[in-house]
DNA sequence: AGCACGCCGACT
DNA sequence: GTCGGCGTGCTC
């Protein structure tokens, strides 16, 4: 049915002239209106290519509503145009505009850049190239080689092959089966398309569960099968199976025909999980993820839309995937940073798959060892439904968490492994057992310091040191890039020779171990690894087959990879991060350390992990060292409470940012200015943005707080309205639930 | 978001 | 003289 305009409206249209309105990736605040041509039918959730200016683009026929920010004024009808014509996709669910919907609402973003993440994949709309294959026919050639009779040997059996499978099956090139199709040899058949997944089996192979595990996934599948939107936490420590668990509830979804989401932090080093899941379910799930290529992504979105894809392993946008009926998502690593999209629509995807569950009607659980903060309040208030799993599978166990205080013993000046560390690392590998040392930095070292005049190496367009890299001898700014070969002399005084690199990074620690221990096989891993990718799995493998001693690594480490021999963990700096008065510190050093520390001893040997710091008394350490996970919970609950910080309040950051610092911090000072007044909203700032400078831009941050069930998103967008524009290079972003609220 | 239009600085 | 930098405004 055509959205036409009711015919008793006052409009400017004749009744005859069938109108629709179309939303489009755009940063515009409304849909557009468009003609419908004769012969062609739209309907709501249509995806149609438009013209707009000089260009045609795809657009979405959108609902109309009484909301006046979304319906477009009226416009003259002489100056409307016609859809150009409609597009081969499966339109939008009503479930899928609901959701884009609100998060435009909630991000204070126009619909049209929602729209945009699930529209962006140009890919969605490519046509699937037309597959076709050869066979046999009756006819035998006339000029016979021995190519030839290879071919036809190969074909004999009847069945039907691509031209590529026949010419590699039967040892020839592929214009000798050209030549036998035009000879009448061979016919061509159109196959059927490639499937873009394979259907996973819910009963390829199911495992024993232990008594905790079967009673989550007795819960997890009761809530699938009652087709309705619930809430889970599954919490379970390191090697308690939470994967095994909810595969139950994958299961149960397939079963019952509807898709289910699994979203991962870093799909890109998620081997080892896509192989889990052949072997519970006998083929791969689909992957999306800026790896895959565009050929494969178009094939799963088009699966995805058609219901055809079950099952989804992807990163956060895979979550604006248009799913014909999404019966289950699951969060993978829920405190995971890397949930939280930083930049154009400024989205939690751990947040947002709750949402999507809720306008699907479909389960979500929230899936972690550590929750973050928000998560484990929502559990404790019974929004979640906990399901928690304390036990470890057998022979496994908890690694032995021990402090190394460094003001009593530390490492001698311009080293960075205590004596007592390096002793067990020495030991460890006597044993035949695997080390791993922990930094979270990557490079050889973080700062670079003129000796004679006191000068620090600065980028010159962000306000952070540049780190020296020795190995490619170069230092480079880990905010944007930059780099530059390591002078020779102090650019300020040019004092020959007289630059010292400061503190350590991992390739600074490879170079103290290696003189520790001259006899041990070490290996750096960083995401900055040359190589890539590629080269990242191989070294994965290598340390897997025990072929290295030591790893030392960066936070990647801490990240999903499974490592059978690691019986020692050495944290270098327990304590980054702390103590700089950021709220959410000690949640992420908790939450990294316990993975970090979980790394060791999950197979047959007895794993043991050490915390280098300057604060054994801290409670993270001590909640750490005590293996007491709900001691630091409630503390720092209590803390969040009492300081009126998230998830008992609500926080939005608006960013000015600008080439010029004064311009920039004076539009800043003028949305201070005229934010509303009310009692329930404190407007904070501006201030120096956390990265005051970054790639040239200047950047001013303002903060508004609210008590925790105000409408801070349309607080936000009257605030907006009402406020002067941005001008020249000025710009301003938008952050409801800001990840800092330093 | 793109893209065109328009207004000011250094070059064939 | 115009090429092109970016700042501004519009797209049904």
């Amino acid at each position: 049915m055509p959205d036409t305009r009711p015919a008793d409206s006052p409009s400017l249209f004749p009744s005859h002239v069938r109108v629709v309105d179309v939303l489009l990736p755009v940063a515009v605040g409304s849909a557009y209106s468009y003609r419908v041509p004769e012969g062609i039918e739209v309907a709501v959730g249509d995806i149609v290519v438009v013209p707009l200016g000089t260009r045609h683009m795809l657009g979405c026929v959108w609902p109309r509503t009484e909301d006046p920010r979304e319906s477009p004024k009226p416009v003259d009808p002489a100056r409307l145009k016609p859809i150009q014509r409609k597009y081969d996709v499966a339109p939008l669910r009503p479930a899928m505009i609901a959701f884009i919907r609100w998060i435009a609402d909630y991000t204070v973003t126009p619909p049209g850049m929602v729209l945009r993440l699930a529209l962006r994949h140009d890919e969605s709309a490519g046509i699937a190239r037309e597959r076709t294959g050869v066979r046999l026919t009756e006819r035998r050639p006339e000029r016979r080689t021995s190519a030839r009779e290879r071919v036809i040997a190969a074909l004999l059996d009847g069945f039907v092959r691509s031209k590529s499978d026949a010419a590699r099956e039967a040892g020839v090139s592929p214009s000798v089966v050209d030549g036998l199709v035009d000879d009448g040899v061979l016919e061509t058949v159109v196959l059927p398309p490639e499937p873009a997944a394979e259907a996973p089996d819910p009963d390829h192979s199911r495992p024993e569960l232990l008594p905790a595990q079967a009673e989550a996934a007795t819960r997890l599948v009761a809530a699938v099968k009652a087709r309705a939107f619930q809430p889970f936490l599954i919490d379970g420590v390191t090697g308690s199976g939470k994967t095994e668990t909810y595969f139950e509830a994958v299961a149960e979804a397939i079963r019952q025909g509807r898709q289910t989401l699994i979203l991962m932090p870093e799909i890109a080093l998620t081997q080892a999980f896509l192989d889990r899941f052949a072997r519970r379910f006998g083929v791969r799930p689909a992957e999306w993820h800026s790896a895959v290529s565009t050929k494969r992504r178009g094939r799963v979105f088009k699966g995805v839309a058609s219901g055809e894809v079950r099952v989804v392993a992807g990163a956060r946008s895979a979550l604006f995937l248009p799913f014909a009926d999404l019966g289950l998502i699951l969060v993978d690593e829920e405190h995971d940073n890397a949930y939280k999209q930083e930049d154009g629509v400024h989205y939690h995807a751990r947040d947002m798959a709750v949402v999507r569950a809720r306008l699907e009607a479909a389960t979500v659980a929230l899936v972690s060892a550590t929750p973050s903060i928000e998560t484990e309040v929502n559990a404790r208030r019974g929004r979640y439904t906990r399901l928690a799993l304390p036990e470890r599978f057998a022979g496994t166990k908890v690694p032995r968490l021990e402090p190394i205080d460094l003001r009593r013993e530390g490492p001698p000046r311009g080293q960075w492994i205590a004596p007592r560390l390096a002793q067990e690392m020495e030991r460890t590998i006597e044993a035949g057992g695997q080390a791993l040392l922990f930094l979270n930095r990557r490079g050889y070292a973080p700062l670079t310091l003129c000796r004679a005049c006191g000068h620090r190496i600065k980028c010159p367009s962000c306000s952070s040191w540049l780190v020296e890299h020795r190995f490619r001898r170069r230092l480079e700014c880990h905010q944007c890039g930059y780099a530059t070969p390591v002078p020779t002399e102090c650019p300020n005084c040019h004092e020959p020779n007289s630059l010292i690199p400061c503190g350590p990074g991992v390739e600074r620690l490879h170079e103290e171990a290696a003189k520790l221990m001259p006899e041990a096989r070490l290996q750096v891993l960083s995401s900055d690894l040359a190589g890539g990718v590629e080269r990242l799995r191989a070294e994965l493998k290598a340390i897997e087959d025990g072929e290295v001693d030591i790893i030392i690594g960066t936070q990647l480490v801490a990240k999903g990879h499974n490592f059978p021999g690691l019986a020692l963990v050495g944290v270098i700096d327990a304590d980054v991060g702390l103590g700089h008065g950021d709220p959410r510190a000690a949640e992420r050093t908790f939450q990294l350390l316990h993975q970090v520390a979980g790394r060791a001893g999950r197979h047959e040997m007895e794993g043991r992990a050490f915390l280098q710091t300057y604060m054994p008394e801290h409670p993270v350490m001590q909640a750490l060292v005590a293996g007491d996970r709900d001691a630091f919970y409630d503390r720092e609950i209590g803390v969040r409470e009492e300081a009126h910080l998230p998830p008992f309040a609500r926080f939005a950051a608006l960013i000015v940012s600008g080439t010029d610092p004064h311009a920039a911090q004076a539009h800043a000072r003028a949305l201070a200015a005229c934010s509303p007044f009310t009692g329930e909203v404190r407007v904070l700032g501006p201030a120096e943005a956390p990265l005051a400078l970054v790639r040239g831009r200047h950047r001013y941050r303002l903060l508004a707080r609210s008590a925790r069930l105000f409408d801070l998103s349309a607080y936000v967008r009257a605030w907006m309205a009402g406020a002067p524009r941005a001008t020249g290079n000025l710009r301003v972003e938008i952050d409801i639930d800001p990840q800092s609220f330093l």
